[in-house]
RNA sequence: AGGGAAGUAGCUCAAUCGGCAGAGCAGGUGCCUUUGGAGCACAAGGUUAAAGGUUCGAGUCCUUUCUUCCCUGCCA
């Protein structure tokens, strides 16, 4: 990995300011799932204390009892497991220095630097100032130190009720940072923490409990995401004025995904207004999503260090992380024919009760991966899209009176169509070629299209799930006027249930991923159970013939305009 | 009385402290194929936001301008 954070980190290494060392730290606050977004932060962090052989503490950020959830803590330390991460017994929480975070408080109290200021929100809203305008200073700001080490401690003992006091740093309420203009260090809170319990009633803001966890930790280099800009100079306050080990914090523009939206808040939303069925939909960007969808922890990993680290604000296309997922199936994931749309097959010359045993190869891409017999019989279903009557040109696959081959299996030509009374193809006659067993043609002739099968008397029904991208626009977000819900794609699932399955993959675990031939990767879902299969789709293949026909029905290439 | 940041190909990023502006993805063309979908090859894509300056030479240094983003929670 290579990076200006890495640049940084090599200055530092060669000038000997942190002696060599590199410490990072993951810090989310517990109060939602992980996504993708995370899963970059989260490579980031751990990848440069391994690419550094340091180390990478896992740091929850759970200062606000409000919003935090333990539902939320295992969540995410499942996923950062799952993402292939380990902390050792560095799993840390910011409450775990409450005590120590309070000490802190009293030493700036001591030395004039913090007072307890008893205006209402409203008025310290107001006398803050405005972007334009400097603060001005609360008639409480001046309290000696004594009479402010007395309030704070009433304020722990619970002797305010919430919004009656807050601790606030003394810094200047001129500041054209508004960050420094007397920051809060200290609200109460009057609700049970899901770690501390009622132990506490006042709670550390983020700022006044961040950097001196990193500095607890020994973290080196706190990186966290632009929006912390104007931070810094307070992070960079609290510990020059406590006097402790004072990191450096770096920050990095966070990653944003087209088709899809990535704040806490929205997502969220989607899930409570039920637009999807839970944070681990597999149309969400949450890392429980994206691992249900069937996406591997490395495809995962490889999209992180591609979409690179800057401090710019940008958005990566979608299409790089399935092509990340696709690039990593294709070496691991096993191969086997599945028909989604079916179109019965009746091979006229094929003995009635014959059953024959074809071999396959299970992954083209790895040998090792050996092969496997599929059934084939007199009764077939292939893909519905893979025949046309009247097909047009560049269009390769079965048409009447033409021959393509069955993978691994035989040569057939279509000899007949068989339609119901209202026109629908139901079924197609053909002929297979005996020589041609396996899939070659002794003789040599060619054909031009290769298709999936499966025995019709021998598949396995199982249940598809078809996803699609969440929205139908590249930005949901960007609309000023519109609802980013107005934007969700009312096709991002289609089930086909049933499909139908080679016998093969009989007893798949959840978890078991598949290519099927020639369409797209797919997962077995956890809603599968011991009697049928449940199949998400990851990510199609790519499709040219698709590209083609979109490019035929709509030659000038630009977009149709859409009629209203 | 404002403060902080960022502008390089459609998108995401490079360019070894001044030395021929390069990659990946997307899009394009072609080859190949027992996945038409794997694979491979090729081409295209740029006034480096703009102007001025320094210099033999500027994406890089200086000045000015423009555009975009973040900051007025007792959220993180």
């Amino acid at each position: 990995m290579r990076n200006f954070i890495t640049e940084i980190i090599d200055e530092h290494k060669n000038d000997g300011r942190f002696n060599g060392v590199v410490h990072t730290r993951f810090p989310p606050e517990p109060n939602g799932y992980l996504h993708i977004g995370h899963a970059q932060a989260i490579c980031l962090n751990f990848g440069i204390a391994e690419q550094y052989g340091g180390l990478c503490n896992l740091r929850f950020d759970d200062t606000n009892p409000a919003k935090e959830e333990q539902e939320y803590i295992d969540a995410i330390i499942e996923d950062v497991r799952w993402l292939g991460y380990d902390w050792d017994d560095r799993l840390f929480f910011a409450s775990d220095y409450f005590d120590a975070l309070y000490e802190m408080a009293v030493d700036l109290i001591r030395i004039g630097k913090a007072y307890v200021d008893e205006l209402s929100q409203d008025e310290i809203r107001e006398y803050r100032g405005t972007l334009n305008e400097p603060g001005v200073e609360s008639p409480y700001r001046d309290r000696p130190a004594d009479e402010n080490l007395r309030l704070f401690e009433k304020m722990r003992a619970g002797g305010f009720k919430e919004g009656e006091a807050v601790l606030r740093a003394k810094i200047d309420m001129s500041s054209g940072n508004i960050n420094l203009r007397d920051p809060v260090m200290y609200r109460i809170v009057d609700v049970p923490h899901p770690r501390t319990g009622k132990t506490w009633k006042i709670y550390p803001m983020y700022d006044f409990a961040h950097g001196q966890s990193d500095s607890i930790e020994g973290v080196t280099h706190s990186i966290c995401t632009l929006e912390y800009e104007d931070h810094r100079p307070l992070y960079d306050w609290y510990l020059d004025n406590i006097e402790i080990f004072h990191p450096q914090q770096i920050e990095f523009a966070r990653l944003n995904v087209s088709h899809t939206v990535l704040s806490k808040r929205k997502l969220i939303r989607l899930v409570q207004e039920n637009h999807v069925t839970g944070w681990d939909d597999p149309r969400m960007p949450t890392i429980s999503g994206l691992r249900r969808r069937g996406y591997t922890p490395s495809a995962i990993r490889n999209f992180s260090e591609d979409a690179g680290i800057s401090k710019v604000k940008g958005v990566v296309d979608l299409h790089k992380l399935e092509y990340h997922i696709r690039q990593d199936l294709n070496k691991s994931a096993n191969r086997v024919m599945a028909v989604l749309n079916p179109l019965k097959v009746v091979i006229e010359n094929y003995p009635d009760d014959q059953v024959e045993a074809l071999e396959a190869i299970n992954n083209p891409e790895d040998e090792a991966a050996g092969t496997r017999m599929a059934p084939f019989s007199k009764v077939l279903y292939i893909e519905r899209d893979d025949f046309m009557e009247d097909p047009p040109r560049k269009f390769f696959r079965l048409a009447p009176g033409r021959e393509v081959r069955l993978r691994y299996a035989y040569f057939i030509t279509c000899t007949d169509v068989v339609k119901d009374e209202n026109g629908h193809i139901v079924e197609l006659r053909c002929r297979y070629d005996p020589a041609t067993r396996g899939g070659a043609a002794p003789d040599g002739r060619r054909v031009k299209a290769t298709l999936h099968w499966v025995s019709a008397r021998h598949a396995l029904t199982a249940e598809a799930r078809l996803y699609e991208n969440l929205f139908t626009v590249e930005a949901p977000e960007a609309d000023a006027e519109k609802d980013f819900t107005e934007f969700i794609n009312p096709d991002s699932l289609k089930i086909v249930d049933p499909i139908y399955v080679e016998p093969s993959v009989k007893s798949a675990a959840v978890g078991d991923r598949f290519q099927f031939e020639r369409l797209a990767y797919f997962v077995v879902d956890q809603d599968s159970t011991s009697d049928k299969l449940v199949f998400n789709r990851t990510v199609t293949l790519r499709d040219q013939w698709a590209k083609l026909r979109k490019k035929t029905a709509n030659p000038s290439g630009k977009k149709r305009r859409r009629r209203n």
